[in-house]
DNA sequence: CCCTTCAACTGGTCTGACCAGTAGCCTCCC
DNA sequence: GGGAGGCTACTGGTCAGACCAGTTGAAGGG
């Protein structure tokens, strides 16, 4: 097949699209971080030299995709609130929605890109990552007295510890999105869990064996033990119907 | 601690928002369906009862997750161009270029996620799914003789027919973002192989043994084969640097 | 000193206008 | 009669200007 000079396809570029590459760009290379302050709307119409209209458009883009909020009346403009990480969270949430998503498949899901996670982390993790990790399981050790949820916001930390010890960011946002998915849905349920010492206790136990796991080296140990706690922590809120959806990875 | 009677957090919904709202929930149901038309802005403007700049934020929220398209001048009005598959591809293009992620990240994201979907489906799949998936490697084969291209889309067919086996549709999804993410990175790189012919037949043969693994029963053998392929088929494109990122999931 | 009031903002929405495209009809010329 | 041209009635893209309701902080009153 002969093949003619190819030209890439051109597409107009409508002005608001430009302001919102560039509020993004921004963001991504760190010039604005989350507390940052955009000017206020009619102070964008001077810079970007277009309408509030256009202004307008550009920011509800950015806002429906949760990385930046805009409040009535606030003096200091449009807030950034997020990184690329709510962005994710609230593509999931759209997702799970409108597709009437449930625990079945975000645990489902979770179980297998955490239990991924961990075993890439057992191969690469250094000694002094691992230390780290060691800190963050004290740090979850040290919560256990202040409460259930103080001790949850460390489990959290744990988590994400070990995501990031995998070394890819696109794992690390998507279960960071998944995770806070399945918290949200099941939030309510979880905080009058019947036995929260033993729950805390378990989850310690948990994460020893993990660590431990990864200094000797046995990624499918680790990848094994994730599967299990996850199942054991969440596997009651999926219903029955659905739970061999989840019991299958065991 | 104590707790009083607890209300769910207001939120003052903005005009623009009950519209992405009413069409997205409205093509989630089917109503509208990818190719149907939505009315011209100044109709809606009537119908939601709200102003064209009102009409005009919601549309652009709608068209910057990709579930609408709009065109000056068209006759016919703002076009439904795809489901929640489109706005999760956006999605991940947008994270892959904001934080600089490569074939790397994306390949062993996609390894992870597919190999489990393999092992999953491997699982559940009952005689006649699988004569399905038969029926798809042999569109494949036909599909030799029509060259790669051809080939190459009845490959991704064979894929997303194993994904969906797995019966969870979020692993559908993320699988169908990040594969077209690796392949719009890789596009021009791949349509030059330099063996088109031996890269076809080794691709019929090895989803020839997934298939024969999944009549068995062996998840564990799917997932290794399924990691296997990939790596064969795109390893090269990773950077030398980042090559232990996939390589380590052999 | 605290509390109220007020003015100067903010974003949310509306109106009405103009432009540049598109598509289909309709005319005019061959 | 048939084709090529222009005309018309739409489309979305953008703009300017207006009003409202909310927030905030400073000015003024107790």
């Amino acid at each position: 097949m002969p093949k003619a000079v190819s030209f890439a396809p051109v597409r107009t570029v409508r002005a608001y699209e430009g302001i919102v590459r560039q509020v993004e760009e921004r963001i991504a290379a760190g010039d604005l971080r989350p507390g940052d302050r955009l000017p206020s709307e009619r102070e964008l119409t001077t810079q970007f030299d277009v309408s509030r209209s256009t202004v307008r458009e550009a920011l509800r883009v950015l806002e429906s995709s949760g990385l930046i909020r805009s409040r009535p009346g606030d003096p200091l403009g449009p807030q950034v609130i997020a990184s690329t990480a709510s962005a994710m969270r609230k593509l999931f949430a759209r997702v799970v929605d409108s597709r009437r998503l449930g625990v079945a498949e975000l645990l489902q899901f979770r179980m297998i890109i955490e239990s991924a996670a961990g075993s890439v982390a057992a191969r690469l993790a250094s000694p002094s990552e691992l230390d780290e990790l060691e800190a963050a399981l004290a740090g979850m050790r040290d919560a256990v007295a202040d409460g259930y949820e103080a001790f949850s916001t460390a489990d959290v930390r744990f988590h994400e510890h070990v995501a990031r010890l995998s070394g890819n960011e696109l794992l690390v946002l998507c279960l960071d999105a998944v995770r806070s998915m399945v918290l949200d849905l099941i939030a309510t349920k979880l905080a009058q869990a019947p036995d929260p010492q033993a729950l805390m206790e378990r989850t310690l136990a948990h994460h020893r064996r993990v660590i431990d796991a990864m200094r000797a080296g046995e990624a499918d140990e680790v990848a094994r033990l994730t599967r299990q706690e996850l199942h054991h922590y969440y596997a009651e809120y999926v219903p029955e119907a659905r739970r061999s959806m989840v019991d299958i990875l065991l």
